[in-house]
DNA sequence: ACGTAAGCAGAAGTTAACGTAAACTAGATA
DNA sequence: TATCTAGTTTACGTTAACTTCTGCTTACGT
């Protein structure tokens, strides 16, 4: 987990000038713009996090399935697991249904907040440390530059 | 990694009631404050992110430890590896070096923060979504309610 | 002295999230 | 028509972070 990824924002604007539909994305687009492997990309497939059309040979991914790429990553930045990014487009998708539903969906949204809370607070404690250090080191260099 | 950890914060102010040292821990007092398994707490060790006191047959945690702990779950809560929550203690622990060291050090803090940074947008981004739906849910909710 | 609970080490098993290899295919190009 | 390329499936391999199991040792209460 040595990440820093993204690279290539890739600038696919239409991408009607090959053969794609228009709003449609190959799987070498996607694996490219978001610098992950193809076989990463089937992966999420086979578990159900994307969609794409399979009508044809070839994969076609729509906007939704590129957004839902998008938020899996950032999942996984903080440490989510594959299977808690589904919850959450599960709950996202579920859109209206009956009451009970309704609030059984609010409760798991609220569980997801309690945590990002958390994580949130984990990250500034942690930020804090690693940047009084730094500046600690920092004095440290200045002083061995009195020399 | 549906965790919700942390559940009693132990008040094991000074354990001297037993025979273990003032200011040390058993295994146990520090798996079910932390609620993890003993056997975890011997892994930590193996992967040398722990270093109890192993004179007597029984492993003495200092707080030192303890604190070790705590700062490994913490980073495993947003996305860190073992190893990594290992880097930043070494970069912690190697105190004063020669410059060329403290540069070097100097330079993994600042990857470190730069990921942080980051891991801070994504979460702050997924708050705000998680707590729009939450929002839209509630309204739902609300109409359901008229009946 | 004895039973038993707590601790120990070692090894094998488990789960998540992919990577890698082999063998196949549809569509474009020469 | 041949071949080349990007894409496909199937299946096994790998790494991290543990858990579970086995079999042993030490300390504690009676």
């Amino acid at each position: 987990m040595t990440d820093t990824r993204q690279k290539n924002v890739a600038t696919s604007h239409d991408g009607s000038s090959d053969g794609t539909a228009a709003g449609s994305y190959s799987i070498t687009q996607l694996s490219q713009e978001f610098d992950i492997s193809p076989r990463t990309i089937r992966f999420y497939e086979d578990k159900g996090l994307l969609n794409p059309d399979r009508s044809k040979y070839r994969r076609a991914y729509s906007k939704r399935d590129r957004v839902r790429l998008m938020l899996i990553l950032r999942g996984k930045r903080i440490g989510f697991t594959l299977d808690e990014s589904l919850e959450l487009f599960d709950i996202y998708d579920s859109g209206t249904g009956e009451e009970t539903q309704l609030r059984h969906w609010y409760s798991l949204l609220n569980k997801h907040e309690i945590r990002l809370e958390q994580n949130k607070k984990d990250i500034e404690e942690l930020l804090a440390e690693v940047k009084s250090t730094k500046s600690h080191c920092q004095q440290l260099i200045a002083k061995k530059a009195d020399d």
